[in-house]
DNA sequence: TGTACATCAGTGAACGCGCGTTCACTGATGTAC
DNA sequence: TGTACATCAGTGAACGCGCGTTCACTGATGTAC
């Protein structure tokens, strides 16, 4: 664990990297990646680049990592804020802060939940367990409510979810109930396609206060969890 | 409305021109639209190009128009297959019909509701209209309901409802009730998120079954707005 | 502490490629009398 | 029906630009004895 001088330096140098590729990507979007812009940005010619990523794929591989990364933090963080069993709280938060990240990181999220990239493959098991941890966000809590006897409330049958959902058989250490993981990813695609939505737009115009209509929704989200919050109830 | 000869071959070109540009987009992505290759493709000169489309934006724009009128077709077509007071079939049908022409034309799906193509600014008047054609289809069928005593569920109250989403004074034509609004706004959100999900692989491996997992959760939207399907309920 | 060597960061030139757009032009197609 | 003219489609050369990647190399930094 020990870094020699060297190390960091190198560290540092790759970070810079991606932190210029991440500029280049608020301003162009996804495909102004560019190893000779990010050279140019930063001193340097072209070919030093490869010293520090193999490739341009590569760096990119890199960038989607860390922006997942980033995300699951942001909203593991909004749900550290409450006590373990205050399941409502907890989702509610990482709720809005799903929303909030991706105002605030735009390219970001669409880095990874946009369209992929022309040329791109990405190939990384790094990158999956990355992207899990964002869903495991939202599971992670969803299953202890429903341990500690709290079901969705419009829960598929278990039978059905069953047959629907198969149980994944390679990560037993990660077990989600198929019941929870139905009604969890049907939450989650409601507030992505909320987010993404705003986020690129289309629903402009539609709304005088985005916030509300995203935190109205969540709560009727939290219904369907079976889920309440301690909150005043609407008006 | 009489075409000569001449407009009639040249709107063949304009056509043979974007229907190229749409292989580009399903080989490489937006990004992908090139006037040089199409050029290649038709066996012209790029210069020629610039006889029917001023411009790539231009050529862009129009891709763009097309594919809004195109889904809105799918929409329409689906709904249609209902009679006028079948609203809860209507919904449905139009619900999937989403999901199926955005998996059998996915980077046209991705082109209106993808990221942004870099330096493209889409400006036109006519594509906010092709655009709104979207909405209608889901949001004419709901309003039709509402007006004939079928309120959304879970509808928010009036007043929160005309405070959160103020009628839009512009196209009183089209007008739809604020509640009526929110709630299907909410409701093709979930639709869109989990359309966009399965497109870009992000939920692979989680179901048996996506179109299931779809339908399993249109019905859910239909519940909620209040609106009961003739089919057997789920097991 | 000093020397010999290995490692590593970065250079500069080059490869081959593709892009959107402009310009002055040729030759074919259509139109008016 | 034939002729003179206008319109239009398409050409070929050029502009200036940027891209990812390779290669043989120089010079600085670190390491082992």
């Amino acid at each position: 664990m020990t870094t020699t001088r060297r190390e960091r330096i190198r560290n540092n140098t790759r970070d810079e990297i991606k932190a210029i590729a991440r500029q280049q990507m608020v301003e162009g979007g996804t495909a102004a990646i560019s190893l000779n812009g990010i050279a140019r940005a930063m001193e340097l010619t072209s070919p030093a680049l490869y010293r520090y990523y193999a490739s341009r794929d590569e760096l990119i591989t890199a960038l989607i990592i860390d922006t997942y990364n980033a995300l699951a933090d942001a909203l593991e963080e909004a749900s550290a804020a409450h006590p373990a069993n205050a399941y409502a709280q907890k989702l509610f938060d990482t709720s809005l802060a799903y929303r909030a990240w991706a105002l605030t990181h735009p390219t970001d999220f669409l880095l990874i939940y946009g369209n992929p990239i022309p040329g791109y493959q990405l190939p990384s098991e790094q990158a999956m367990a990355a992207a899990q941890r964002v869903y495991a966000a939202f599971l992670g809590t969803m299953q202890a409510a429903y341990i500690a006897g709290f079901p969705p409330k419009r829960a598929t049958h278990r039978t059905l979810a069953i047959e629907l959902c198969p149980p994944l058989s390679e990560h037993p250490e990660f077990q989600i109930d198929p019941v929870v993981m139905i009604a969890g990813i049907a939450g989650w695609t409601k507030l992505h396609g909320m987010v993404m939505l705003e986020l690129l737009g289309h629903l402009q115009g539609a709304f005088s206060d985005y916030a509300d209509f995203y935190r109205l929704e969540c709560r009727h989200i939290m219904e369907d969890l079976g889920l309440s919050l301690d909150m005043p109830p609407l008006p």
